[in-house]
DNA sequence: TCTGGGGTCCTAGGACCC
DNA sequence: TCTGGGGTCCTAGGACCC
């Protein structure tokens, strides 16, 4: 009996998410969007296999796209999330540890003998394929980063049908001798170039190199990942999931602003955002950053600047933030240029219950405000987005970013729903 | 014309204190 | 003009992840 790491991964989850409603994409090349139409962040393999390439800005592509006839979508966020609520319902019917470690990918603890482990990888695939339509991969290992080396794997080799356990397997040598450095799970883009010049260049000769090596150029968190090349394990399961430390809204705008209202609108309106967030994890912040910057793509003069504010309290209630978060931005807000992009980040995060409040009448208003706050997440919850929202948020919103290729919102929105022909 | 968004952790160095 | 030793806290910047 070994217990095992198991890495689920989603295929092109985006992609995939916009094939299970519309099944004229099933052999159809796919791309998302990344929000105001300007990446591509997700590729089906028939788009990658026609040379799109990830992240790169979607108008560059266009000839591809329209040669291959590619099938695009703006990222429907609403419907991501919820698909991935619904994959992750299922992979906890297989195991009680699971830690959901993004939108598309968990990691299981699971327990078996070799060939057990893979019959069980399988028929979680088979079932999420079922309960959800969406595929997934599934890379077995003993310690979370060679779960992660295995899935990659299971996705590249067609033989491994999207099931790689590197658990017991004599051969995981072999397999890590051919995953370039870049590759593994803790080692980015400048590691990757500085491993290279020091002649090492796939997993297996990373993980023979001295501790003191890797500590003195990786640091200590390169230790943890090297060592769990090694096969153990220094990265625990995360259970639960830790209340953020800081929550951050920001967007790009579908046009240029210059009216310092229309950027107090945005404004306002991302920090609403924030503050929906800081509530859902009951936490309230002490303080509001705000910053704004015009596109650094453009020739034309450039600005940005970022500014931080420090409440009296910390709160989550959002006119109070939109108060402080205003102040903020008129002290970086200059005229004459052109703004791309502003965002509100909350920090200073502390759970809602430990906020000091000396006077009595102080917390009775404290209540009356988290009820009016409850009141507000739960309408936007079940009626949408802003449903309810400040007048400080506008109401032309001229900034909004684009969305020209959005698909239904077919699992969140009564209006929305598909509908089934006879 | 059009170029995403949201997080975490670690370290070095400076400020400050005794 | 010379100028110790040790500790803590904060911040900026750099690395990583999806």
């Amino acid at each position: 009996m070994d217990t095992v790491f198991a890495l689920v991964d989603c295929n092109n989850f985006y992609a995939s998410c916009e094939r299970v409603f519309d099944p004229r994409l099933a052999k159809l090349p796919v791309v998302v969007l990344s929000n105001n139409d300007g990446c591509i962040i997700a590729r089906s393999n028939e788009a990658k296999a026609a040379g799109i390439r990830m992240g790169e800005p979607f108008f560059e592509q266009q000839d591809l796209i329209d040669r291959h006839n590619i099938q695009v979508f703006s990222a429907n966020f609403t419907l991501y999330g919820d698909m991935s609520n619904r994959v992750m319902e299922t992979l906890k019917q297989f195991s009680p540890q699971m830690e959901i470690y993004s939108i598309d990918e968990a990691f299981l603890t699971l327990s078996g003998t070799t060939g057990d482990l893979e019959s069980c990888a399988r028929e979680i695939r088979r079932t999420v394929r079922k309960w959800t339509g969406i595929p997934v991969s599934i890379g077995l290992g003993l310690t979370k980063t060679l779960a992660k080396a295995a899935n990659r794997f299971a996705k590249r080799i067609p033989e491994c049908d999207g099931i790689l356990d590197l658990s017991l397997n004599p051969a995981v040598d072999d397999y890590l001798e051919q995953l370039e450095v870049g590759d593994i799970w803790g080692v980015g883009f400048r590691y990757a170039k500085l491993l290279n010049r020091h002649g090492i260049h796939n997993a297996l000769q990373l993980a023979t190199r001295p501790d003191a090596w890797i500590k003195k150029n990786m640091t200590v968190t390169g230790l943890r990942t090297v060592t769990e090349l090694r096969g153990t394990t220094c990265i625990r399961l995360e259970h639960f999931a830790r209340p953020k430390k800081a929550v951050l809204t920001s967007r790009s705008f579908g046009q240029l602003i210059r009216d310092r209202t229309q950027l107090s609108q945005a404004v306002a309106e991302f920090t609403a955002a924030s503050a929906e967030k800081v509530r859902r994890q009951r936490s309230a912040a002490a303080f509001v950053h705000v910053f704004i910057e015009t596109s650094s793509f453009r020739d034309e003069s450039q600005y940005r600047n970022f500014v931080t504010v420090g409440l009296p309290t910390a709160t989550g209630h959002t006119p109070v933030l939109i108060k402080y978060a205003g102040r903020a931005l008129e002290k970086i807000f200059k005229t004459g240029y052109n703004y791309k992009r502003a965002g509100v980040m909350l920090s200073g995060l502390v759970p809602d219950s430990q906020v000091q409040l000396d006077l009595e009448s102080d917390q009775k208003k404290h209540r009356q405000k988290q009820a009016i706050m409850q009141a507000v997440d739960k309408i936007n919850l079940s009626q949408g987005r802003n449903t309810v929202f400040y007048a400080a948020q506008g109401v032309d919103k001229p900034w909004k970013m684009r969305q020209l290729k959005l698909s239904p919102r077919y699992t969140t929105s009564w209006a929305d729903l598909p509908v089934a022909k006879a």
